[in-house]
RNA sequence: UACUAGAAUCUGUAUU
């Protein structure tokens, strides 16, 4: 028998949320039917993530009215839909109610200042950023050692880092991560560091230092290039309009055995449109729904 | 509580 569970990551995977929201209204109606907390948070973090913010409130409220305790996990996922939807004053209020909670289990991680962080850099607010930064930094501080840095944590400045134009320091921020690590050796690139100063390099115009990078991430463990990396590299040759070298990037990464998806198939697709190669861009089409390609 | 969160947070294309 289907769980509720299954049903809502079903419809996840489907993004359909108003569908989510109906069934989990339904089965609300079934006599004596009790959604756990963790389907309402569940069902929050859905809506915060397709950027139903009210939605999302709603659910909260309704959640606490059930009486469901909500947890971090809850909190955490309200802060992510105002956060994402540029409600930064409501997602710092859902912090600085999380940091001053008496319940351990409502007290921010790092995840939380993660999230946080992502938005605050979204919104620009840079001196706020820095601020969460600085105490996620500080085991004595307001948020007492459990919300250490990680690598999200550095992929999200590294992002704001080259966003706001500074490539060198994104750069540069690398490269310490790269060299001993972080946070005490704790904290070491991922495939996400390097793709996102590669993506930045490239359209920077600065194909060297993106080749370079690409060449180094064979020097780290457990990171190599993916498709998202070359999707970065394909979409600079293509503007570039360099047509061949994009062509090889892309036979490259299948000789790599990656599994091509949407999103290089269309920078690739563009690129040869862009040359004028109709052909080609309409038998890359054709090879798309052939394999039945899905959205990503 | 029973390694017990059900995708909690980071990067790429196109449209703007």
């Amino acid at each position: 028998m289907a769980r509720a569970k299954d049903v809502l990551t079903e419809l996840q995977a489907r993004r359909d949320w108003r569908t989510a929201l109906e069934y989990f209204r339904w089965m609300k109606a079934q006599p004596g039917f009790q959604h756990s907390a963790k389907l309402y948070t569940g069902l929050i973090h859905f809506l915060g993530r397709e950027g139903q913010p009210h939605a999302a409130t709603l659910l909260f409220q309704e959640m606490l009215l059930e009486r469901q305790r909500p947890s971090h996990y809850a909190y955490t996922g309200l802060l992510n839909a105002y956060g994402r939807a540029g409600m930064i004053d409501d997602a710092l209020e859902v912090f600085d109610y999380m940091r001053g909670c008496d319940d351990d289990s409502c007290r921010p991680n790092t995840v939380t200042c993660n999230v946080l962080l992502g938005s605050l850099c979204k919104a620009c607010r840079y001196e706020k950023a820095l601020e969460v930064f600085a105490d996620m930094r500080d085991p004595h501080g307001p948020l007492a050692d459990r919300c250490r840095p990680d690598i999200f944590t550095y992929n999200v400045l590294v992002d704001a880092l080259c966003r706001g134009g500074q490539l060198d320091a994104a750069a540069a921020l690398l490269h310490a991560l790269r060299v001993g690590g972080l946070e005490g050796g704790a904290v070491r690139p991922n495939v996400v560091t390097f793709n996102t100063l590669i993506d930045a390099a490239c359209k920077a115009g600065r194909a060297a230092q993106a080749e370079e990078l690409v060449a180094a991430m064979a020097g780290q463990p457990g990171v190599r290039p993916d498709v998202v990396t070359y999707t970065a590299l394909i979409d600079a040759y293509g503007k570039a309009g360099l047509v061949a070298k994009a062509q090889a990037a892309f036979q490259k990464m299948r000789a790599a055995g990656l599994r091509a998806d949407v999103h290089v198939y269309t920078a690739l697709m563009t690129a040869c449109g862009r040359a004028g190669d109709v052909e080609q861009a309409e038998a890359l089409f054709n090879e798309m729904k052939r394999m039945h390609m899905k959205p990503t």
